[in-house]
DNA sequence: CCGGCTCCTGAACGATCGTTTATTCTCGTG
DNA sequence: CACGAGAATAAACGATCGTTCAGGAGCCGG
């Protein structure tokens, strides 16, 4: 039952290239829309083998979150040493294999199973330890809500790696790419430009913006739906 | 070929409760994942009936595209005249069958047809008329990227839809709700006290983005992935 | 040479899928 | 009443799905 190190002169072992192919396949189709012989074509194995080292498809799906939380995990952990940015998943943009990854949770995140819940409950805990380090620096300015702020922009990086679709569509950017390569770099600033706007001197004029806070909080019989987006 | 009009005495065409159904039902467990015969059984159908009335269920889903894009512009329109708020997606929660279309909405948004596509370009430009106006008046802060900064917000909007579950679990807020319902405002607020927050007052310290940003800009070979997230 | 073990496969099974076909039902119209 | 047209269905078809099963290929200690 232990974990197969037959790795002699050639690749990965056929278990680790069918869990690669199937979180390739299952970020290409979604996890519905790729079938069990589809990854296995992709790993060069038969279909009956993948069932062999996983159960079932479902099991499958469950080893790649627990696969790419790990490896998300770990990079996470070598990033911390080289001195985090505010970007969670920076490291994974750099890493070797860290593209299909980042496209498989852009894929998954929507559909939410336990293993990618759990991951995202971790990273809202370090994203609000650095935006409390930041705040220490004065890079970032204070807070009153430190979690509910390191979720609400954990969840904007996401939803947009989500809609990366969109996101390359409407501004040209591919939050996927390697940032490494120039290219790629300079087109993501139509994305990070405005964002990077929007993060230094905000979006609205602070008393607008209080006003509509302060309507929030008691609740009367406020005006209809006019919510800030 | 024209549509039906038989809505005597009872309730809708068969085909709208098929279209229908077939939005709730694609909400649900996602279009891969909807069959046919399910779709048919929340019509209160035959399966047969559906490809009937829309020849298969490609042209189904395309049907619900455009009758939920359709319904979006024509609620859009309505909130236009009463005077529009920042969120381009609030007339649809008060509206009367407007929750399911924001469910499909969220669920559909990441595979990305043509016509959603169109709907959020559309969308963008709407943001960016608004954001304009909002400007002039001195509520909003003027910006470099006026149409990027649209579609920035948009996205965030959209993305915190699609991952409406993670806001849930994460927040306790369900942007999927009826935000006419005090208690459910009341949940919202732990999504948009904190975005009112940012959107006020900005992350970081202006200085600090400024450097970032023009970091982005010129492109020589700045260090490693360090992204703003 | 041999039995055993692991890795792996070809072929098939039952279920379910989207879709087709033939048929019945409904009902306004001449 | 006769009749044609659309609404609707039951039943089945071929395809594909996830999965099972019996066994082959290669290797290793005896």
């Amino acid at each position: 039952m232990a974990e197969a190190v037959a790795s002699g002169r050639d690749d990965r072992t056929a278990k680790a290239r069918i869990r690669d192919s199937a979180i390739a396949t299952f970020a290409a189709h979604g996890v519905e829309g790729a079938s069990v012989r589809l990854v296995a074509e992709g790993a060069g194995v038969s279909p009956a083998l993948v069932i062999h080292h996983f159960g079932s498809k479902e099991a499958l799906r469950r080893a790649c979150d627990v696969h790419v939380a790990a490896v998300i995990r770990e990079q996470k952990r070598e990033a911390i040493a080289a001195g985090a940015g505010l970007d969670p998943l920076a490291a994974l943009r750099g890493a070797a294999g860290g593209l299909p990854l980042l496209r498989y949770l852009a894929r998954t995140l929507a559909d939410g199973t336990e293993e990618v819940a759990e991951l995202l409950d971790e990273l809202v805990g370090d994203a609000e330890g650095y935006l409390a380090e930041g705040v220490e620096t004065g890079l970032l300015k204070p807070t009153a809500y430190p979690r509910q702020r390191a979720a609400v922009l954990l969840l904007w990086s996401l939803g947009a790696l989500v809609l990366n679709e969109h996101v390359r569509r409407l501004l040209g950017a591919d939050l996927t790419a390697d940032l490494g390569d120039p290219e790629a770099l300079a087109a993501a600033g139509a994305y990070f430009g405005p964002v990077l706007e929007l993060y230094g001197q905000g979006l609205m004029d602070e008393g607008y913006a209080r006003r509509l806070r302060e309507a929030l909080d008691p609740g009367p019989s406020s005006g209809s739906g006019q919510g800030p987006g």
